[in-house]
DNA sequence: ATGGTAGCGCTGCTA
């Protein structure tokens, strides 16, 4: 079984590469972040022609959870419920049962600036996220969460901690939230098959970043031990941020044993 | 030199 994530940027610009990674991947699920769609907006069809059903979760503009899958999606949730979400509104979290594994895809807030409000409310949007994994989940179902977590775990996965000094996704505090979901019963799948740094799943579109291979590692597969104990493979896949019109984020993949 | 690019949508916000 293949998992994958990738922050989109937009569903609409990014159709005609999204269905071309669709085929040359093959993932059983994809999660996707950003597709500042309506719900009433998704290609669905295009999906359908490659086998793939979407649950869309979005109000069009900003934000947008998308799951595709070609091994059945079921039991359909969105947002946090009860739990009360500090980004109330936006269209961040969107889960569904595939083929057996619960998949949560999520869309962390950004954070903009350390000190600011909506910094405040991506820590609070964090804390919140574990609460909800623990009235809803437990560490000992098969379940994975993907996404674009906006935060870089360790000073190995930006191109300069010096640069980022003061910075969001770096921050200690940040990184603590990211921990604490860990700490429920979470494994950073990526980090199980790599050890090196330098290892980037998103390129500032500006000033030539990509070109000179200056990343961030903010996209994450983390999973619980019945997922981990079937993961054999992981990759992200930069050729994905090459050629026209390309996200600024690289899809990451997982491949569990069947 | 507080820059640079992309998306949405038409003004400036978000990332």
């Amino acid at each position: 079984m293949r998992i994958a994530t990738w922050n989109v940027n937009s569903l609409k610009a990014r159709l005609p590469r999204v269905l071309e990674w669709l085929e040359m991947a093959q993932p059983d699920v994809l999660c996707m972040q950003e597709t500042k769609l309506a719900d009433d907006q998704v290609p669905a069809l295009d999906f359908e022609a490659l086998g793939y059903t979407v649950l869309h979760h979005g109000e069009g503009r900003w934000n947008g959870v998308a799951i595709a899958s070609r091994c059945g999606i079921d039991g359909h949730a969105s947002g946090f419920g009860d739990i009360e979400d500090p980004y109330v509104g936006d269209a961040r979290l969107v889960a569904a049962t595939c083929d057996g594994v619960r998949i949560v895809c999520v869309y962390v807030p950004n954070g903009r600036a350390v000190g600011t409000d909506t910094y405040e409310r991506k820590l609070a949007w964090l804390h919140r996220l574990r609460e909800w994994l623990e009235t809803h989940h437990s560490p000992d179902q098969p379940l994975v969460v993907g996404g674009d977590f906006n935060v870089a775990p360790e000073d190995r996965d930006v191109y300069d901690p010096a640069a980022f000094e003061g910075a969001t996704h770096v921050s200690e505090a940040e990184r603590k939230r990211f921990e604490a979901l860990k700490e429920w019963g979470l494994v950073d799948a990526f980090r199980e098959i790599y050890d090196s740094d330098r290892l980037y799943t998103w390129w500032d579109y500006r000033a030539g970043h990509f070109h000179k291979h200056l990343g961030m590692r903010i996209d994450h597969i983390l999973v619980t031990e019945p997922v981990r104990a079937r993961l054999r493979y992981a990759l992200v896949d930069r050729n994905a941020r090459k050629g026209e019109k390309p996200s600024d984020h690289a899809p990451l993949f997982v491949d569990l044993a069947d």
